[in-house]
DNA sequence: GCAAGCCTGACC
DNA sequence: GGTCAGGCTTGC
């Protein structure tokens, strides 16, 4: 599942593989995962040369030029689930799923885009749209400030949780992540975002920051099928410490991790790290428990 | 049947 | 506005 260090990981590898080299011909097997105009699609980036590669959270750009002084055009790209990016030679049979080709040069390799599940999408935009797009997201997890997440989670009553996964507030961290940086934090995933106080914001905040760094050095998690632009899994699977472990012992203290739905996301941690914040009750009012 | 990211829409 | 459930998709 890419989150920011997936993410982080395939931009790294296009910017190795792909930077500065030209796409010839674009073969658009399945238009389902282009958004907005197909032949629009085609126009943005036919016979462009890619000359940056950004990213926000988990969305990458492809920053596209011409020889010409033409406005420079962006290639979007979200992996969602199961998307996968890679840079094959072009006589390699294509999996099944490829959903978009890009002949490099003169045709001996191609980007392809893979991704069965198809919650991914490929988008062309103006300098203005992918201002916009960026626009929306929250400040990346890796270069936003202890103020902003401080920002970000005042006065909000829903579970930090489902807090940390919108990308309009925070852009980067998927599910994995998230329960991975609350277990760091020792925070509960169901405790109300505007109730954690300082101390507990600044460790979540480093705890995000940490998980991530961490995650990016070893080229993210092949939880299920990711895989970087050359087909290689992630290391970070062996570091995660509740994702995926329910009825495994903590590794801190040996009691079984709990699983949850929050938000409508499974969430994984442990009962005793990561104890349920008490409710303070109203003065005079008998305590709900639950 | 479940998992995921993200969009839509219902509800307060 | 904020919050969260539902639906999309397909391999396990």
């Amino acid at each position: 599942m890419p989150e920011l260090p997936e993410v982080e990981t395939v931009r790294r590898g296009l910017e190795r593989r792909v930077l500065g080299r030209s796409i010839a011909a674009i073969e658009i097997l399945n238009p389902l995962v282009i958004r907005g105009d197909v032949k629009a699609f085609r126009r943005c980036a036919e016979g462009r040369t890619i000359v940056s590669l950004r990213r926000k959270g988990k969305t990458l750009a492809l920053e596209l030029r011409r020889e010409n002084s033409e406005p420079l055009t962006f290639l979007a790209l979200r992996l969602g689930m199961t998307g996968q990016v890679v840079v094959a030679p072009a006589q390699i049979p294509r999996p099944p799923h490829t959903h978009v080709c890009m002949a490099l040069d003169y045709g001996r390799e191609e980007l392809r885009y893979r991704d069965p599940r198809r919650f991914g999408m490929l988008r062309c935009c103006s300098a203005e749209d992918i201002e916009k797009l960026f626009g929306s997201l929250g400040p990346d997890a890796l270069e936003m400030t202890q103020q902003e997440f401080d920002q970000a989670l005042q006065g909000r009553s829903g579970a930090v949780k489902g807090l940390l996964l919108n990308q309009q507030v925070i852009a980067g961290l998927g599910n994995i992540y998230a329960d991975e940086a609350l277990f760091e934090a020792r925070i509960h995933p169901r405790t109300r975002a505007g109730a954690i106080a300082g101390p507990g914001r600044r460790h979540l905040y480093r705890a995000i920051r940490r998980v991530l760094r961490r995650a990016v050095d070893l080229q993210g998690t092949s939880f299920r099928d990711y895989t970087d632009i050359d087909g290689n899994p992630g290391n970070f699977e062996p570091r995660l410490r509740v994702y995926g472990r329910t009825g495994k012992p903590c590794r801190r203290c040996r009691a079984l991790i709990r699983r949850m739905v929050i938000c409508g996301r499974s969430s994984h941690f442990c009962p005793h790290c990561q104890p349920r914040p008490r409710k303070i009750a109203p003065a005079g009012k008998p305590r709900k428990t639950r």
